[in-house]
DNA sequence: TATGAATGAGCCTTCATTCAT
DNA sequence: AATGAATGAAGGCTCATTCAT
């Protein structure tokens, strides 16, 4: 935690995001949290808003990284489903409250035009992947923002019971848990 | 609209959190679109935060009844997922609003024990399904939790995107998610 | 004191703005001084710059008032003279505090253009006393804006004098400061 | 500009002071201003307030010895008075800033007794020149602090108007405004 | 000596809640 | 029972001031 202040107040304001939503997180909150002043926070972050967003990038651009990061292009669609579902999951205990920020806080009223264009290039990666997939008659017939609500979906409210205690993400379960979302997408013949 | 003042308050209130969040709505909000004044409110639900819980739980308590609804527990699994699938869709177009208001708020900071409580007792539902399902070797064997955030993660954010206009929840499209999704709780042989 | 809300804040504002300066008057100490809430001041002005505004402009409106009612433009440039020195009187006897909260504020960084305008006429009224003074050559061959300079920034002083009680208004006193004023515009042959 | 250190303090607050008074202007403002860091400014000020009383002082002193300096004693009223108005005159043109800072601020909040003091004193030179005019039958019989307030009250109403650009400062116009100045608190027989 | 990052008191403003009508 | 004017606690934010470097 003896980070400089900077990523003391982000990874502050994660936390708090991810547990009591921007709205209902105060300024002074999250500076006692962060062990600062609440002035300090002003050094670092024009407003609160300007915070939220770049949090909200910052998290989304990591997310993308770790996805793309060694994308097995050449590789099967199976594969290339392994490589991004073990990204999510390696995000996940990376970031354990980021996931969960940018779940629920990706329409909300305070992100700007860059956030929101941060976060569809996040979502393009799962198109792209799932439209090469449909070509390739691997892949179901459906709507590639459907496929990727359906894989993302399920992840984040998987997350979720991980977050809170409810289920234990041991190596077993979780390539259960990949061949089932894996089979919710690919096309069964 | 011309309902009691009681269930016209309740109604503007879920719209209003829905759309903006229950911390960025403000009473004043409500009782204008409720066309009531202020003090109102009052009468009906101690403050705000006893608001927020009774609304939640209300329409939990709906989706349930919605789901247990004529619940199929004679017929195979199969024919009983449909029932749950049906059951949130129907839900989802009698309540557009509410089940989206459900799933951002399903863990806000102002819900109290009975809330949580309330939305276990829906969550039970489902676990119930998946574990009966399970030993009839029809279900993967997952913890029941996992299953149900898979199905229930998935359809959330799939409403989601019927709400924000970027799917159009024809049938053909619907049969064909209800299919994914059973593609991804059934066990495959 | 016990006028309306709106009337006593307006009148608490223009005392405090008066004596301290718009910058250095809190809402807090206007809303204390009003005997009301701090919250109340906002339902009568949308903020403090507003409330400003509309203070700087009323008072001034009622400065112009004050002149214009019943000038005596049948009569001699000595007898609209003596009109304006005493509806200056006049004004500052009725509104004390506004006068000198006009003079302090005339070019205060928070005015907006209506009570630039608003200033503006009632300067022009002056103005236009002072040219058809020089027109019938009993008026100093000054630029206007200096002669009204002149009697404004001198009665102006005056004022302050007495509101600090180091000047006693008697009707003797002040015929004789008109006589000097007078004096200082009038074009002596 | 590159005076030493508290001279560059003093410079830049005087001519922010004018500009946008005392209570708009932040130590950060007159810090960077002064070319110098915001801490510095304490190492020459024990505060804001100080500063802000140093500065005052500093300049009605420097207005008290122009007008003071070579002062005609001997000669006559009339000359005294000229003696006066171009002290009035020198000071505004070497100190631009000065004389308005004064003025908006001869009343201030923050002023603490000396400041007030020596405004008295500089007041205080007026009063003496007017009461051996009065003695000698050449001024009129109004009260000093009267004919102060009508000389300098006006005299500072024109400096503004040259400030801001409304008016010219040509040798003409300057020896019409004195003798209007004189006419207004000369005796006329 | 000089700095500017850090602080927190206090500002303006909002809004949940109360209460006289 | 219903209202909405009034309230004041609390939020976001600024800035005078301090202090480690």
């Amino acid at each position: 935690m003896a980070l400089n202040k900077r990523d003391s107040i982000v990874a502050s304001s994660l936390v708090l995001f991810a547990e009591r939503g921007y709205d209902a997180t105060t300024i002074p909150m999250i500076a006692s949290s962060a062990g600062v002043g609440a002035g300090t926070i002003y050094r670092y972050f024009e407003n609160k808003e300007v915070l939220g967003n770049t949090i909200f990038q910052e998290y989304v651009k990591i997310f993308t990284n770790t996805v793309e990061n060694d994308f097995p292009y050449e590789q099967s669609i199976r594969n290339q489903f392994h490589h991004i579902f073990q990204s999510m999951i390696q995000f996940t205990k990376e970031q354990s409250q980021a996931l969960y920020f940018i779940r629920t806080h990706s329409s909300a009223h305070f992100l700007n035009e860059e956030s929101h264009t941060c976060f569809e290039e996040l979502l393009n990666l799962f198109k792209c992947f799932f439209d090469s997939g449909k070509e390739k008659k691997v892949i179901k017939n459906l709507p590639s923002t459907a496929l990727i609500a359906i894989l993302y979906g399920a992840f984040l409210e998987l997350q979720r019971l991980v977050r809170i205690g409810e289920l234990e993400p041991d190596t077993s379960m979780l390539s259960d848990v990949e061949e089932s979302m894996w089979d919710a997408v690919r096309l069964h013949m």
